[in-house]
RNA sequence: GGCGAGGUAGCUCAGUCGGUCAGAGCAUGCGGCUCAUAUCCGCAGAGUCGGGGGUUCAAGUCCCUCCCUCGCUACCA
């Protein structure tokens, strides 16, 4: 058993969440998952980071008091990560009193050992920046952000010696390519390496920023930034005293966003080596979520709230998507098309459907209880073998934070399930009274999907979970052995009941058109104007003839007198709560504009209208009898 | 300007040491099954592996060069 610790960055309280930080978060809580289920002992940390001049400022925009705000805007993250099934260990804020504590022994102890010093600089200064300008920078003599003038600004400020620990640093870097990964970011970072990077300034004089940390070695300055956020890794762990961090500590893993990658990969480690602490294990770099083609931002409105989408979609066909649809450390787009897309494909169609069949199955042929596994035959052991391979896989390609891969692996299996199904025709078995070898197939199935689901768990907690209670599995987390689950395919305890049926995956339509996300919040119902109404061309007819579909069980084909020469042909799918011959010579409303569609071999010229309820499908007709072909408006 | 990562089927991407590597998924077309969520299964599709040159018996896979995209960086606390 190992120790196991990750971490996301603490967000900055400037903003509210939005997908970037739901990723990150995911990914953590994931990864942490994982790792519990390989039987780790785990620490998952996430946070806010609360200091500094712009949330001051923001404060003051927003009229409020800075403490009100940073409160605030951390219990909008708190609150929100529960609804992503994001369960971490530790929340730490860095304007908690344990944290100040810590930062303030930690600076003590490295101006102790002579590795902060103090000078000063004089340089032209932008307040709203909260930095300093060369001239080159400047437009027109003014910040380029702010367009106003900076102002020639003289301070002292206290520096941390990062340039001693600079060489150290790059030959850990070298000598351990997992320390950063994926090896793009890596290259990055000795690329910075190579360049001069100088020490680091690391604190404000009071009379610049006073929402911030003491120095514990001079009340007149406040700590900048990295000595600050940084330390959140460690303060929320209780460095220096505190067990977890002994525990926890060795076993870290910091996952960020590429625009904070020069802070962990060099600012940090240098850090902890001035404290004479180990370095973290690993530094694991993502990209960007895009919106289609272009960046996410607040000015472009274009900021997909991770929340309205999971309240839609279900968070975990939302996690499920950002984990099998992101290329980690590569930036990828999020499209709600896309999303569907994929939702349809890959949930719906290919898992939720052998879901949906085998317990059917299950259900009709043996009694709802997982049946006895016979002795296995070549099909049967190819499936084993292809589930091996796919689960080892799977458990690879996530350990080194491949998670599409991952996925894609798993569904090796998934679609291996599905082909074994029908070959193996259990349908055809029952006929044939070949109960053993039914039993056989059914429980090989079923045991394989207890093993999907299971690994699916760090992605989609509560599926997964519902998933393993319609096997009838009785999940126990401790106990599980997820490497032996490679292996072993007899998990399944023979007798358990089982669901009678699947339904947790229900294909989404695709619903086109709309902002991919609500900004502000504010839900706008998708109003059309009379113009688009307009275009749909609803009639109603008279059914002429109405049969069953040669090729399909629930789909009737039915002929509407709609006026013209010839009666059109619809396909509909109303044979579960009607019978041909109640519907000949009545009048149903139908779509006639929609386009010709060929449904399992048989073109279908219109939709007829109808509302599902309770008991059963209603049709909509015209009260009294009209003309065929009038058109409804 | 410097450094780095990429440019492989319509889309998203795999391709370890150079020789069944020209692939997968999605999308598309055709066919099959009926247990199942209009689902599942099978089959099909000429993509100059960014252009050009070179090394080699043999190159997406190594070397040179050019073009394009993206990222980082440019005496800045």
């Amino acid at each position: 058993m190992k120790y196991f610790f990750v971490s996301t960055p603490i967000y900055y309280v400037n903003a509210r969440p939005h997908l970037g930080h739901a990723y990150s978060t995911i990914v953590a809580d994931s990864v942490a998952r994982f790792h519990k289920l390989a039987g780790d002992t785990v620490f998952f940390l996430t946070g806010t980071d609360e200091h500094g001049d712009k949330i001051v400022q923001a404060a003051q925009k927003a009229g409020v008091d800075v403490q009100h705000y940073v409160d605030e805007v951390s219990q909008s993250f708190q609150n929100l990560w529960p609804h992503l099934e994001i369960e971490n260990d530790a929340f730490i804020r860095t304007t908690m009193e344990h944290h100040k504590a810590c930062v303030q022994y930690f600076l003590q102890k490295v101006y102790e050992s002579g590795d902060i010093y103090f000078a000063e600089y004089e340089g032209l200064y932008c307040y709203g920046c909260e930095r300093f300008y060369t001239e080159k920078e400047l437009v027109d003599g003014k910040c380029p952000d702010h367009n106003e003038k900076p102002v020639l600004l003289k301070e002292k400020n206290y520096f941390f010696r990062m340039t001693k620990y600079l060489d150290a640093l790059r030959r850990h870097i070298e000598e351990h390519p997992e320390f950063i990964q994926p090896e793009r970011y890596r290259n990055e970072v000795l690329a910075m390496l190579r360049e001069d990077l100088g020490d680091l300034c690391i604190s404000r004089p009071k009379s610049r920023l006073t929402w911030g940390i003491e120095l514990p070695f001079d009340r007149d300055f406040v700590t900048y930034v990295w000595f600050d956020a940084l330390i959140n890794y460690i303060s929320a762990l209780g460095y220096p005293e505190d067990e977890r961090f002994r525990k926890f500590w060795t076993g870290a893993h910091h996952i960020v966003a590429k625009d904070i990658l020069k802070p962990h990969a060099i600012f940090w480690p240098t850090m902890l080596l001035a404290a004479g602490l180990p370095l973290y294990k690993g530094l694991r770099v993502h990209g960007y979520w895009t919106v289609g083609e272009t960046k996410m931002s607040k000015s472009l409105g274009n900021v997909v709230d991770p929340l309205a989408v999971a309240q839609r979609f279900g968070v975990g066909a939302f996690r499920y998507f950002l984990l099998a649809e992101m290329s980690f450390g590569q930036d990828a787009s999020f499209t709600e098309e896309a999303l569907v897309q994929r939702f349809n494909a890959d949930l719906a169609n290919d898992l939720g459907n052998l879901f949906s069949r085998t317990l059917a199955m299950t259900h009709k042929y043996c009694g709802g209880q997982v049946p006895e596994c016979g002795e296995l035959d070549e099909f049967d052991r190819e499936v084993l073998h292809v589930g091996h391979t796919a689960l080892a896989n799977f458990q690879t390609q996530f350990q080194h934070f491949h998670f599409s891969r991952a996925l894609a692996s798993l569904w090796e299996l998934v679609r291996h399930l599905n082909k074994y199904i029908d070959k193996s025709a259990p349908w055809a078995l029952f006929k044939a009274g070949e109960t053993n070898r039914l039993s056989t197939v059914l429980y090989v199935a079923l045991e394989g999907m207890r093993k999907i689901a299971l690994h699916l768990w760090p992605i989609m907690p509560s599926l997964a979970e519902a998933m393993l209670a319609q096997l009838g599995w009785k999940w126990n987390l401790a106990a599980v052995d997820l490497e032996g689950e490679t292996s072993s395919w007899f998990g399944l305890q023979p007798g358990s009941a089982v669901a009678s049926s699947s339904n947790l995956f229900p294909r989404q339509d695709v619903r086109r058109e709309g902002p991919p996300s609500v900004p502000g919040g504010e839900q706008e119902k998708a109003l059309v104007d009379i113009e688009d109404f307009a275009r749909l061309e609803l009639r109603v007819g008279t059914v002429v003839e109405a049969r069953p579909h040669p090729q399909a069980d629930r789909l009737l084909l039915v002929r509407i007198d709609d006026g013209g020469a010839v009666p059109r042909q619809v396909v509909a799918g109303i044979a579960d709560s009607w019978q041909p011959s109640d519907l000949v010579g009545r009048q149903v409303a139908f779509v006639a504009n929609l386009k010709p569609r060929k449904l399992r071999g048989q073109i279908s010229q219109g939709m007829i209208l109808a509302v599902k309820s309770a008991s059963g499908l209603a049709l909509l007709s015209p009260t009294h009898p009209v003309p065929p072909g009038s058109v409804v408006s």
